[in-house]
DNA sequence: GTCATACTCAACCGCATGGTTGAGGAAAGA
DNA sequence: TCTTTCCTCAACCATGCGGTTGAGTATGAC
């Protein structure tokens, strides 16, 4: 899993750091904070971050014994780049079928042929 | 894992199923078709289009023993609404910062403060 | 130095996931 | 009917993941 939009995705994938990722666009958290609001460890928050951070999604820098974590928002733009550029071709070709189909009607229509019932 | 934005973000978080999800965009494909580019057995694939299909990201149809796979581009909006929407959070709160630290270089300015050494 | 705070690392546990093989169902062709 | 093709289901296995607890590290306060 050494891919960075695998590691993006994967992180993504998990209700609790969605979630903390848009606490984080709030403002920058510290780790206590950031576990407050849900009923595991700090332990399992750190490991959390942890992903988050791998995946570039965040960074820690430090603040006496406290570990600020910030968003890093720029790593979006890895996703919203792969998933805009598939769904472009998805819709392209949605379009081609439909000059297709609307060519079809065109000749059916040209060629005069109204009974509709043969034309499977 | 009953969250469908989860479901989504996991289904794309593998690469084999990403690039199935590529594949996809040229058009509706069988699952032998999908299988051909990859070293791993047919039930492997066949085991992806589940998770795909269990994400609304595929829909499976049947022609003879064929079952041809159709990508349903409309999912990735629901990813597209979730990563804008924090985008912009992010965004707009670096916005409001740079506009804090402007009005701070504005009152230093204002008061004349030359010494820069004093400003931490 | 000693203690408290904030956090990470390591080991473990249960469960999900991606892979395998083997058997079986559905539809077309002989 | 029997066979072939295309695919799914079931059982199993190894690995990874989210959770736990316990120990350890880093920094500030006393």
């Amino acid at each position: 899993m050494t891919d960075q939009l695998t590691r993006v995705f994967a992180a993504l994938a998990d209700p609790t750091r969605r979630d903390m990722v848009a606490r984080l666009t709030d403002g920058d958290a510290t780790v206590g904070d950031l576990a407050a609001p849900y009923a595991v460890s700090i332990q399992a928050v750190s490991k959390h971050l942890k992903v988050l951070e791998e995946a570039g999604l965040v960074t820690r820098s430090r603040d006496a014994q406290r570990r600020p974590v910030h968003l890093e928002a720029e790593v979006f733009d890895l996703m919203t780049k792969w998933i805009e550029r598939y769904r472009k071709r998805a819709e392209e070709r949605y379009q081609r079928l439909d000059a297709v189909l609307a060519e079809m009607n065109d000749h059916t229509t040209e060629t005069e042929l109204p009974q509709e019932g043969t034309a499977s």
